[in-house]
This record gives structure tokens, sequence and C-alpha cells, in this order.
DNA sequence: AGCACGATTAACT
DNA sequence: GTTAATCGTGCTC
């Protein structure tokens, strides 16, 4: 299957966005070659009205992609070493974007493993700077459409994951925010059980 | 000055 | 086997 998510799949709310994106498959063409895995972590930013969300500043050079077009990748940098990336969601104007925090790899395990050498399988890319570096996806990619399929990076569908596999909690990372938006629960991922049976698939 | 983190330690069961 | 604490790194504002 080629066939990228539509863009409205990403024009609505956020948190409906990063919940649908659990299970979807996440592709990185690489030389030639796919990597992918299904998202199995995602967590929502939305707008500028969240204190937690880089827009909270209002729109500078770093988070234009989030003010722009859906379907698009927010790549930026942190912490000095780490890429992370997003989808950004709702519609053009809106800043707003789902963090991928963890996929389970599925596709070009071989170059996942030299992206991370000497690391075990099961910490490939089970955190959001450890997908992007597994991936080599990086600040080239920032703006990159995820719905055309000739991308170097865009989303499939992939396994439904049943709503009662599916968990929230409050962000990760998030330091100084202020409530409400440091309890927010708009992170959703993934029940362990069910990440097994999606290992199962190809 | 302040990070939407990860690797490495060091202390525990 | 686990959790808690620490700090490197360099880009953005």
């Amino acid at each position: 299957m080629t066939t990228p998510l539509p863009r409205t799949f990403f024009q609505k709310d956020t948190c409906s966005a990063a919940r649908s994106l659990l299970g979807k498959r996440l592709v990185r063409i690489l030389d030639g070659s796919r990597i992918s895995g299904l998202i199995v972590e995602a967590e929502a930013y939305n707008g500028e009205e969240d204190l937690a969300c880089h827009a909270r500043v209002g729109k500078t050079r770093r988070n234009a992609v989030m003010y722009g077009s859906p379907g698009h990748a927010y790549v930026y940098f942190t912490y000095g070493m780490h890429w992370m990336l997003n989808a950004v969601t709702r519609e053009e104007g809106f800043p707003a974007a789902v963090l991928l925090r963890a996929i389970h790899p599925l596709e070009g395990l071989d170059l996942i493993a030299s992206n991370r050498p000497g690391r075990p399988s099961a910490e490939w890319c089970n955190g959001p700077a450890k997908l992007t570096q597994a991936m080599a996806i990086n600040g080239e990619l920032n703006g990159c459409d995820l719905c055309n399929p000739h991308s170097p990076l865009f989303l499939e569908s992939g396994l439904t994951i049943p709503e009662n596999s599916i968990l929230t909690s409050p962000r990760i990372g998030l330091g100084n925010t202020p409530e409400p938006w440091l309890s927010k629960p708009w992170r959703y991922y993934v029940s362990k059980n069910e990440v097994l049976i999606a290992a199962k698939a190809r």
C-alpha cells in the first residue's frame, strides 16, 4: 500500500488526530528503500492557548510550519542533540500538531539497526528522539508533505487499534508549564498487549 | 536562559 | 530487575 492518509485526516481536532494516528504506519524512504513502523504513542499540542505548545509565544521562524497547512511535518531540534517529529493538524492558520513519540518498527530493520548502533531492538524507536534517529529524520524534512506518496516521509493506513487498548496520560517533559496544561491527558498510547499484536503485522 | 530528551550512572528491590 | 537524579548539547528567542 502506498496510498497516504488524506489531508482531511489531519484537518480536525488535534486530540482526535493524535488518538487516530495510533496504529497508522509512518514511512520513511531512505536511498530508495522503505523504513516503516506503526505509531504507538503520540501527544497533542494545540494552539497558542496551550502553554505547553511551541506556539504559545506566537509565530516564530522555528514554529512557522505549525501555522501552515495540515498534514505536513513539523521537525525541530532541542536539547542540543535531538530532533522531534510532529504532524501538523487543524485548519491552516491555527498552530497545532501531534508529536510522534514512539513507533513499532516493521520494515527496514537492518537500516534502523545501523542508525541505532549497539542498541537492543526494544530501544530502537521507543522515544521521540530515538525514532527520528532510527529513521534518519532531521531538519531537512521540516515542512515535508506527509500526504504525498513521493515524499521522503509520509503516513499510511495501518492497524486498527481497539478503543479499549488506547491509554492516556499527561504529556511528558513539560517542566514549568502551568496548570491546567500540565495535567491535560493529551498523551495517547497503545497498551502493551496491543503492541504485541502489532508486532505480528506486516 | 530555557528547553515537548536520552544515556549514563547510582541507588535501591 | 527497577526508579531517580544528573548533565551534555546547541539552537531559538
